[in-house]
DNA sequence: CGCCATATGTTTACACCGTACGCATTATAG
DNA sequence: CTATAATGCGTACGGTGTAAACATATGGCG
């Protein structure tokens, strides 16, 4: 080791232990504050503001935001494990749909980032997924135009209950949730909305566990007879 | 008549055509630029210039931009016509369904609206649809929770197949659709996602309204078992 | 009619956003 | 060493929502 190197990593250690920009790191900034503070937080001030850097720093890594959101939802979807395709059909699905579905809620930003943006993902890991997906969906003996409708049907299930589900759980506390339910349906004419105002306390109070997967569970059967013959 | 009045009413007619502002006449201009150039181009400064007026203007009129957008919500869900519970329950479903999907397809920026804003609706000709939808998923004699996990497994397949479905059919004409598929597919290594790239024709060109109708007949039919024994 | 209060629209200004551009610094290659 | 490239920073422009002060016009009342 030569005397500029050792000066050199002694400069860095003791002056500056701000390590330098990097792809990896904005993109990993910019999911830490769209899973704890939401799609809309994610700016580039704020992504800087998380690296100790300005915001035009960070255009030497990428090439816009657009890039960065690219970037993360990749990043997602390429950490996302799916359980392997198995012989029992109707468990596969009903674990892969799980699956989608815990990782849609820890990262809720990615609903947005996946289906109303123009980009699709890039890297063959971000769409294995996908792969996958089709994979498990194909397995009982569906034609591939078959198993594309499969895949949007399950998807669009899986995609929009999550949807609902974080539409309505999205206060912080129990407390804040109760309040504002009670402050809804204090809006709520009984007389006019019968079925709404007996409704409301189940959907402040009700088991979506329990709910997606019986929704889950009549979609599963439904296609399961379908394949009948064919098994 | 009055000097006066006739004066007025001349000077009206004569010197400016400009009508006045008004809450509604605001909530329209928005919901015309929301969906002929979607949720993201309606901004305070571009409804003031589609009434040609200020920005600041709409201020008088409306408390904020929340507001305006709360109103557009309640605008477009009190328009919005179900079909009455008939005794077919299952047809019901059905035709309730494909209207819900008719008007998420007509205004899709009133999902965004509805599930991504803590605000809830607000006028009782707002929740009626959802009062209809609850009273015919309740008719064969669902319990109240039943009922409302019906909700959530109908509303959340409904929603989440349109969302799928804008998001792929964004493109306006067919041409650049084909041409935004054939580039995806180029990136997609046939070798590493085999059912994906055998999948990718029937996603690009697929019969959208059989999709949604065969995952809706799935919940249908196996909704409908479930009741065997109250009928 | 004159006068004033209220309602309505405008202007300006501020803090945020994405990002184009130019400059300063640092690291590397020749 | 110097020349070049890479990296970060500062400034600036046009966009956003909206607070505050101002201008104008309208309607009521003597």
């Amino acid at each position: 080791m030569t005397e500029e190197t050792l000066h050199k990593a002694q400069d860095e250690g003791a002056r500056t232990t701000r390590e330098p920009l990097t792809h990896n790191r904005i993109l990993a900034a910019a999911l830490r504050i769209m899973d704890e503070e939401g799609l809309e937080a994610v700016s580039m001030r704020r992504i800087g503001r998380e690296l100790g850097v300005e915001a035009m720093s960070l255009y030497n890594h990428v090439r816009d935001k657009e890039d960065v959101l690219d970037g993360v939802t990749d990043l997602v979807m390429g950490g996302f494990e799916l359980p392997e395709p198995s012989e029992d059909w109707e468990n596969a699905v009903r674990e892969g749909a799980r699956a989608w579905r815990r990782m849609l809620k820890a990262h809720p930003g990615v609903i947005t980032l996946l289906f109303e943006r123009k980009h699709p993902m890039k890297t063959v890991e971000a769409l294995r997924p996908m792969e996958i997906a089709l994979e498990i969906l194909r397995s009982p003996g569906l034609s591939t135009p078959e198993t594309v409708q499969a895949f949007h049907v399950f998807g669009g299930y899986i995609l929009g209950f999550v949807t609902m589900e974080l539409s309505q759980a999205f206060e912080l506390g129990e407390e804040n949730h109760r309040r504002a339910h009670e402050e809804f349906a204090r809006g709520v004419p009984p007389e006019q909305l019968p079925r709404l105002t007996e409704s409301l306390p189940y959907f402040a109070d009700c088991d979506f566990d329990a709910e997606f997967d019986f929704g889950l569970e009549l979609l599963i059967a439904g296609l399961w007879a379908r394949t009948e013959g064919r098994r």
